[in-house]
DNA sequence: AGTAATAATAGGAATTATTACTACTTAATA
DNA sequence: TATTAAGTAGTAATAATTCCTATTATTACT
């Protein structure tokens, strides 16, 4: 993978939020800096950072989300005002039962809680 | 919500198969019964029917499923054949836990493990 | 049974997220 | 510094889903 200005902003940016953005949302904050980048550089890099294991790709729904979190990790995403919060779950031990269980060879466990988080108490 | 022909011959159709479909794959389904049905009619009344809770759905990668499952379960994902399989890995006791440690009031645990089945074990 | 009210439909256009294509540009390196 | 192949901008294409509108069908009420 060879240097580009493009794909340095969009690491740049991808590691200094917590939102967990959007491609469109990097999008925007890249045109600040590179005023002419097109939508496609930006979905065509966030797909080498996450082949190169720089970024991990979530889902929330039908949409991509990226994360510069790399370690195994769950969401919690609140239905009231839409924020994914980061949080630590379950350990390994959850593959070896899964394993043991189904006789499924677990790579990757995808979890998300929806509900409502603390800010929309009542 | 008003009987009508086309939502009976959906809602057989999800609770007539295993395999999580897909609205494009109901859509085919039903045009065998209702040669001039539309794909939103298909869509319409699958938000329709989840909405009155006779059916859930849920979401492999960026495409929409659905389920008459409506028992909270999760499920295994092989990335090998795509299959998605119905298993059961947590009680409520998550939940509790959940707002115990996060102050977050979880509805539904959303989750998916990644992996290979044993159909392909090497 | 006949009719009025309105939910639901078919068909197609619009939208949204994402990928593909292509001629041009730029980083790596010999 | 000249070569070459990876990367880019700009735009077209695709896929999943939603929206729109004139027409149809179900239900409620005579």
């Amino acid at each position: 993978m060879r240097y580009s200005h493009q794909r340095e902003a969009i690491q740049k940016i991808v590691y200094g939020t917590n939102a967990h953005p959007t491609a469109d949302w990097i999008f925007q904050k890249a045109k600040v800096i590179i005023p002419n980048i097109s939508m496609g550089t930006v979905y065509r890099n966030l797909k080498q950072l996450e082949h190169a294991e720089l970024i991990k790709s979530i889902y929330d729904g039908n949409l991509a989300r990226y994360d510069w979190n790399k370690e195994p990790h769950d969401h919690l995403k609140c239905k009231v005002c839409g924020d994914l919060i980061d949080v630590q779950l379950f350990d390994d031990s959850i593959r070896t039962r899964i394993k043991k269980q189904y006789k499924f060879e677990a790579d990757d466990v995808v979890m998300t809680i929806i509900g409502t988080c603390h800010k929309h108490a009542k």
